[in-house]
DNA sequence: TTGTAGGCGTTATCAA
DNA sequence: TTGATAACGCCTACAA
């Protein structure tokens, strides 16, 4: 069990170097022999040691990521799509993706970091729900590893990312918001330090203010990204002596825990309640109402921090350092009036 | 960069062996020696190098999931608990967690499971969405590499196996929505060859069966596990001559995809129209109606995969190779009836 | 209790 | 165009 480069050779009566060099598609290995040994070690079933190459080449053909949890146990769908676009992207470069969860922000998550840059068992990171000041971008930076962020903190390290462009893409929903005839808007968001909530409650602030509507600090809550936390905000909001009529939340999660919160104080949204979220995943579509949301191709963001990464580990130029993806405002019923 | 067991050697006039030993708790290495040792090694930041380590011990410490997509973009809230549950629970171990994703079936997936195998990047694969007669459970048998799956094939193969026992769960869920009042029951599940599939559906036969309710083929279709899928076969449904006034589905995705379908045809879902899922997902609280659901506890599940298969990866004995999970019938609105 | 030395399977350097 | 041979960093008989 196990066949070796020696066992290839010794079929072959030829050296290992010469196996080595043929497999790797060297120039100076006559072509027969190539196509022979290429033959030969196919038919064996033979598939270089990764352990052994890693050691000599001191790379592992593997790239990280530690998923960002906000939990012990989570479920978001917004990661089905994500991880498999960082592996379908890794898989056709002969990449493999290595992958942890640890509650963001905490000891786990630093010790799986350290672990795998110190270990050497990755050749690069790709890294989100990036804070305001990260971390894990200080520290990946401070030892040269390779690393790609979506979103950008305000840390100096200059690493390449993806930046979905949230504020102007809030405006416009905003907008749509008021002119649909709703005037008293709240915003639900995540944890404060997170860079997707600066951005998108940025936007919420001056799109309010170019409609002329006040903002009220009171129709403004930090969630956690769940539906259980923006069903229990939007629990709370709807019991105000002046509750909002509309509801901007920082992801579909949120949204969706609004309009179970919305229906059991007696509001229609999509009537005399609006309701819109951020990310647009499939769940946004089928949901009743469906939900407003501003859709990100998340699959192929993922992808795209993968081309880049990989680009980082090779050393190679890289066209764009900082890609802007603008998200797509899908207006749906939650958003409508009657 | 990269600090090896011969710096820390040096730095304290120790052999590298003294130093390893200390490091991996043996017992003949003087106690002072050893609290020397692990300190200076701790302050220099040293890790061993994970293929260096590797290479010698013939394992890697990584386990492998190769995540079966059902289409080359896909998103399903069932796999970020579940994943979730295999990296904790392999954290904790000291165990990391390799992750692709392949469509089911296709050519892609085979080569996957080859390459892990033969090149030993993986020391064991959790497996799941098993066919009744699978592929992958052969072939990973019959190259002796630990696995275990959820849910189990009927291949000789004998590996231990978490099984959630679909069939008297579905048949209790049958029960209800009958006793609800309800009478004409489809079924829309997904491919045929998925165990899960045949399981829940012969459930679904002999609940009908129990209750007196013929079987009508027409009700009876085959799905994808998604939304778009559910919706897609509702749709067609509601629009037969006799439609059926009950939808049991495989998972809770199909079912949201049928709530959305039920909505477009002007029918009341938890009035004079039942559907039910099956999962558990957080979505199913939620949604509009709140969904009936039978709830599987996936993050339990997972961690329990994962130690069952590290303990074959060591070879110690399992105290049950074939753990049952019995599911939570969750009465929701979905299946009220008005 | 500590140190020496060989080898895990590759790739890369150099010589033939 | 091919073949010896020396690493890569670690673990572990065996010797001291």
């Amino acid at each position: 069990m196990g066949i070796t480069i020696r066992d290839v050779a010794k079929k072959l009566n030829l050296s290992i170097t010469t196996v080595s060099r043929a497999l790797d598609g060297y120039s100076d290995v006559a072509q027969e022999t190539r196509l022979r040994v290429i033959e030969t070690a196919q038919q064996m079933g033979y598939t270089p040691n990764r352990a052994a190459r890693q050691l000599r080449r001191q790379r592992s053909d593997t790239i990280g990521y530690i998923l960002p949890a906000n939990a012990p146990r989570f479920s978001d769908p917004f990661y089905s799509e994500f991880i498999s676009g960082l592996g379908d992207e890794a898989a056709e470069n002969s990449y493999d993706l290595l992958i942890a969860t640890a509650q963001s922000g905490q000891e786990a998550e630093q010790n799986a970091y350290q672990r795998w840059v110190h270990s050497r068992k990755v050749d690069g990171f790709v890294v989100n729900r990036i804070w305001q000041s990260d971390w894990r971008v200080r520290f990946l930076d401070s030892q040269h590893v390779p690393f790609v962020t979506l979103e950008r903190s305000s840390d100096p390290a200059d690493c390449p990312s993806v930046q979905v462009e949230s504020k102007k893409s809030v405006i416009a929903l905003v907008n749509h918001i008021r002119e649909k005839g709703y005037r008293r808007c709240a915003y639900i968001g995540g944890p404060a330090h997170l860079v997707i909530h600066a951005d998108r409650f940025e936007g919420f602030v001056q799109g309010l203010a170019s409609n002329q509507i006040p903002l009220d600090p009171a129709l403004v809550v930090n969630a956690d990204l769940t539906s259980a936390g923006g069903y229990a905000a939007a629990k709370r909001l709807l019991w105000l002596p002046d509750p909002p009529d509309a509801f901007v939340c920082i992801n579909d999660e949120t949204a969706f825990g609004v309009l179970h919160a919305a229906r059991e104080a007696g509001r229609i949204v999509g009537a005399d309640l609006a309701v819109a979220g951020f990310d647009g995943v499939q769940e946004s579509k089928y949901s009743q109402p469906t939900l407003t949301t501003l859709d990100q191709p998340l699959y192929d963001i993922a992808r795209q921090l993968v081309r880049m990464l990989l680009a980082v580990i090779d050393e190679q130029p890289i066209s764009e350092r900082h890609v802007i993806v603008q998200p797509v405002l899908q207006i749906r019923e939650s958003t409508e009036k009657r």
